[in-house]
DNA sequence: TCTTGAAACTTTATGCTTGAACTAACTGTC
DNA sequence: GACAGTTAGTTCAAGCATAAAGTTTCAAGA
């Protein structure tokens, strides 16, 4: 038996003012940890989240799974990692028995670089999450690891 | 009296976990919305935000108080208002008394434009946020609300 | 071996986003 | 009226993001 209309109608508007709230909160966090990297590393998230992605793995990932594992295109990965090696946090190594793959890793200096980062970073979101206790976090983590329906490919 | 050391750290953490779920979700949702747009209305998720603000306001807005009530910069606004008069969704007005500035309105055909993917736009979010309940909707809602800390500036 | 198709990346075109520099116009105050 | 400071907007350079097209390499079957 499906809930009536008028039901229906108000949970529909109050999950839409839901998203839009939860779109507000992360844009403005996303803007305060954006603001921190640049102005304290000169570094920006995107470079932050592949360098975190290849901290968990120590001999490096390939192209392929870093910007599936970030989710984002691959001709995304590919410039922000150029910009990494730019700098020289990250490598680009070849793989043997396969030409046309490399395995991107960090150096010595990246890792270092990034772990300095990290804590900062943990640090800047416990205090713009000041409000949320462990049980709201417990709560809401919960809820959120079944959102969003449908798309497949939970991870 | 301030909680013991070890529990602070585990509440850091327990945050952090919050803070990487949100964002992956929000993420998601958000490039399902920004797929949608594109595929069925040729548009983009920053244009329909601007569509929604003017809509608000039948007498327009000016560029000020559009980036304002958006929380983008100046320079941002520009451009996406500048892609909307081209393709007729919304026009430059000028201000009698002050020829700095512009006041920007939804054209008739904008105006229609957007509420019809407002409408679509509504019925995604819907089905993205299946598994939220009212009660949920309405706890997350209220934590979201007083968050971020700190930052100031709060609507 | 040849060739067909897939896989791993890169490149390109387009658009969003920011911060910073710039231009033009307005608002005092002297 | 001149001018200093502010306000409104645009422009610019750089980076991020996507989808689509292109390149090289690999794998497997005829």
């Amino acid at each position: 038996m499906t809930a009536p209309f008028a039901q229906q109608e108000a949970l529909s508007k109050e999950r839409l003012r839901l998203w839009l709230r939860m779109l507000r909160v992360t844009r403005q966090v996303e803007a305060a940890l954006r603001e921190r990297l640049r102005v304290e590393y000169d570094s920006t998230l995107p470079r932050f989240d592949v360098m975190s992605a290849l901290q968990r793995a120590p001999d490096g990932l390939k192209m392929n799974e870093l910007s599936r594992s970030l989710r984002v295109s691959n001709g995304n990965v590919t410039g922000i990692v150029d910009r990494l090696v730019e700098d020289g946090s990250v490598e680009r190594i070849a793989i043997e028995g396969d030409r046309r793959a490399t395995r991107v890793r960090l150096t010595p200096a990246g890792r270092d670089a990034f772990t300095t980062m990290a804590v900062a970073h943990e640090g800047w979101v416990n205090a713009l999450l000041d409000g949320v206790t462990e049980e709201d976090a417990h709560h809401i983590g919960e809820l959120l690891h079944r959102l969003p329906a449908e798309t497949g490919e939970r991870q």
